[in-house]
DNA sequence: ATGTAGACTCGCGTCGACG
DNA sequence: GCGTCGACGCGAGTCTACA
């Protein structure tokens, strides 16, 4: 699977995982409503910093997603 | 530290660990050399695609470079 | 082998609006 | 609550050139 597919099934995952709508995360780490739904559909990716800020509301760290994000992108 | 500090000190660092030069990593990871030194100097933030692709030709593991830079940021 | 600078293309990230 | 569209500013990433 290709890298920003494979980020946006495990952003997807973990923001359920974490009870909150695409509005409620965009609100909570500064970033606009419709951006994250561009990165769960693979439209756009994240830039690192962009990156730190979503994990820290999902209170993820961010190495632990990229974990995932590997595993899916079969490395 | 800032994000793009942390993220270029830990590029630096394993760059050298694995023997080479800006040039040569631009090279085998198809980035320009410049672009390299941009990020080493915090000047530039890599997407994570970008980063993926460092990692490769670093033999690193992704989550692992971004482990360490966790550690720099303070998290 | 690296730092810097200018100019360029393209994609990130925002905003308003509609279904 | 989400997908999508158009438009926008700005930053990612390239290229050339000079020190």
């Amino acid at each position: 699977m290709e890298i920003s597919k494979a980020f946006g099934n495990v952003l997807k995952k973990h923001r359920k995982l974490a009870g909150l709508s695409q509005e409620q995360l965009a609100l909570q780490c500064d970033l606009d409503r419709t951006y994250i739904g561009l990165l769960e559909r693979a439209q756009r990716q994240p830039s690192i910093t962009t990156l730190f800020s979503i994990c820290e509301v999902l209170k993820i760290k961010p190495h632990e997603l990229i974990k995932e994000v590997e595993k899916l992108y079969g490395i």
